[in-house]
RNA sequence: GCGCCUGUAGCUCAGCUGGAUAGAGUGUUUGGCUACGAACCAAAAGGUCGGGGGUUCGAAUCCCUCCAGGCGCGCCA
């Protein structure tokens, strides 16, 4: 990568600075530079800061530019300094490389090695199978799947799971709504009581149920008829779960009671008030938790720590939850359990999601079950499922969505990914163009398509496109090797989405990516009679359009070619 | 009262492992199609980075404190 390029190079000149006595002996060199584009493209290309050289050289961050600029030897770029920046402007052949690069390895180019083949297990949505989804989760299911996707690609082991919460006593309010429902569509005069689901949803479940009955209890049905919903929902949504894991097989397979034992034997369960609590304030959680209600049952507590020690027997080396941010006085109790079981506490990393308002009519509404709330599926109905995912990615965890129905009802043609995707489309009609018959304006004749497919493709086999550069207008060629060197940050960008566990990065990456191309297309006529010329452009437009395309794939929005 | 998250342009948000004149989209104003997609491009205007202290060559970024909003706080899931 090229950055890295630049802060090693930086780093060699200030060895050989402080060797030859231009820099004193206290400067340090092990510290950590940065490489980013200068605010003025006047500059260069590339800036490393030295600035935080300051302290330790016991100089300005200028004179200290100054002196490891005069130790660097310019190999197809040129150096300047402004204040405490080194400046590195490229020469075309590197922009050049990056373009066979891409084109060489193709949709692996973004690959980068981060992973090392860890083991990971993703969990994420994990909705009770109450009901259908609300858009919260789709906002869990749009990162959860992301971030799987981008975290395969680096070569990370990914698995990806989704608890299904069936062994709660949501289950039996769920049979006793759906029974009441029953009976009233049969005619009997019933209300639903307090406290069970008032949602129309099990009117349509109480039609089926009595439509083809076949013998299940009202709980089995309704939970399997909600499951069933729900997964058609994610497959539509492009969220593929590798396992959906049932809380209820945990208490089938004694493994809630073999997890108690492993427990007690590691003393920190302790009986009071008729209840059995574990003591999670001696691994630093801020007050123990009861695992056994007074009633004899278990909380979700325990059936969830019984699960976090299935998975960690499965061998992951790291297990990710995504929980939604009203869950994150969670986290420390999970982690003293996973300790007080001697396994290693840090496996575990809760990425926290915070939630989604909805704004209906100028009013917010919580994403709770309420009687006419707005499901995810109403929502990708609306406005469909690229422009759902896009708009849950591309802002951070950390906020707050606030979801305008209206707005993106009625605007959806002004949403980010058409922007995108328009970018993507535009280029791959470019592609088709150079290959369709031309028409010839002057003498009526149709001429012969400007370009065969195998003719481009044996250009980009060996792409060679330094020549293309010296016929384009000071504009063109600005937008030209801006996109390029756009090209290129895509690969430090998704190391970087990854680290973080931030898909949001890579849609505000798309966006600075279309920007470029449309730009680029902007200021410079790609298709002329010129073939060379032509083969030249069309190679970097193909290899804008596959880098594009891999980061869409990889958030799972379409690459559309056409729109 | 305690814990977590948030506060940046009219609006929605980036930037937060400290670095150049704080950025983008949207909205407003204006300009650009006889050739590859105008669902596009360009320009202008718009900011006490919630307030106040501190750390230092330098703070939106780190520390302290206060204010405002969201979420959660021993036997719901």
């Amino acid at each position: 990568m090229l950055k890295d390029y630049f802060i090693k190079t930086v780093k060699d000149a200030i060895l050989k600075a402080v060797e030859l006595g231009n820099l004193p002996e206290t400067t340090d060199k092990n510290i950590e530079l940065t490489c980013d584009k200068p605010k003025n493209k006047d500059f260069g290309d590339f800036a490393v800061n030295v600035s935080p050289l300051a302290k330790s050289a016991k100089n300005s961050p200028i004179n200290i530019a100054n002196a490891i600029k005069d130790k660097i030897e310019p190999k197809n770029f040129s150096v300047n300094v402004i204040a405490g920046f080194i400046n590195f402007k490229l020469e075309n052949k590197f922009l050049n490389d990056i373009i066979v690069e891409i084109l060489s390895k193709k949709q692996d180019y973004l690959k980068t090695n981060i992973g090392k083949n860890e083991k990971v297990n993703i969990e994420y949505v994990s909705a009770n199978p109450t009901g259908p989804f609300h858009i919260g989760h789709g906002r869990w299911a749009a990162l959860g799947s992301a971030l799987a996707n981008i975290m395969k690609y680096c070569n990370y082991d990914v698995f990806q799971e989704f608890y299904i919460n069936d062994a709660g006593n949501q289950i039996n309010k769920l049979a006793k709504s759906l029974e009441i429902r029953v009976r009233q569509l049969k005619g009997e005069k019933i209300e639903l009581e307090e406290g069970l689901y008032p949602g129309e949803y099990l009117i349509d479940c109480a039609k089926r149920y009595i439509e083809d009955d076949k013998g299940l209890s009202y709980g089995d049905f309704a939970k399997n008829d909600m499951l069933r919903q729900q997964k058609e929902l994610l497959e539509k949504f492009g969220t593929h779960f590798d396992l959906f894991f049932s809380e209820l097989t945990l208490y089938q397979n004694n493994e809630v009671d073999k997890c108690m034992e492993m427990l007690n034997k590691s003393g920190k369960i302790y009986k009071k008030d008729d209840a059995v609590w574990f003591k999670s304030s001696d691994f630093g959680d801020d007050q123990d938790r009861v695992l056994v209600k007074s009633d004899g049952k278990n909380t979700y507590l325990t059936a969830d720590i019984a699960y976090h020690k299935n998975k960690l027997d499965r061998g992951f080396d790291r297990l990710i939850n995504i929980w939604g941010a009203d869950h994150h006085g969670y986290i420390p109790r999970m982690k003293a359990a996973i300790e007080a079981l001697g396994y290693d506490p840090n496996k575990l990393e809760v990425i926290l999601g915070q939630l989604v308002n909805i704004i209906q009519d100028g009013q917010a509404q919580r994403m709770g079950k309420r009687k006419k709330m707005v499901t995810l599926d109403d929502l990708v109905e609306e406005v469909g499922v690229d422009a759902t995912r896009f708009w849950m990615l591309m802002r951070s965890s950390d906020t707050t969505i606030d979801f305008d129905i209206d707005l993106a009802k009625s605007q959806s043609d002004k949403n980010p990914v058409f922007y995108v995707q328009y970018a993507h489309a535009r280029a791959c009609s470019i592609l088709r163009k150079a290959l369709e018959k031309r028409l010839d304006i002057d003498n009526k004749t149709e001429l012969e398509p400007l370009l065969t497919k195998d003719e481009i493709d044996k250009f980009n086999q060996n792409p060679d496109i330094i020549s293309m550069f010296d016929n384009l207008s000071d504009e063109s060629y600005e937008a030209t090797k801006a996109l390029i060197l756009k090209l290129e940050e895509g690969k430090a960008l998704l190391a970087n989405a990854v680290k973080y566990r931030a898909p949001y990065m890579i849609c505000k990456y798309l966006l600075e990516l279309a920007n470029s191309f449309h730009h680029f297309y902007n200021y410079t006529r790609v298709l002329s009679d010129n073939k060379k010329d032509s083969l030249m452009k069309l190679a970097l437009v193909d290899s804008f359009r596959q880098v594009m395309a891999i980061m869409l794939n990889l958030i799972g929005v379409s690459a559309v070619e056409k729109m």
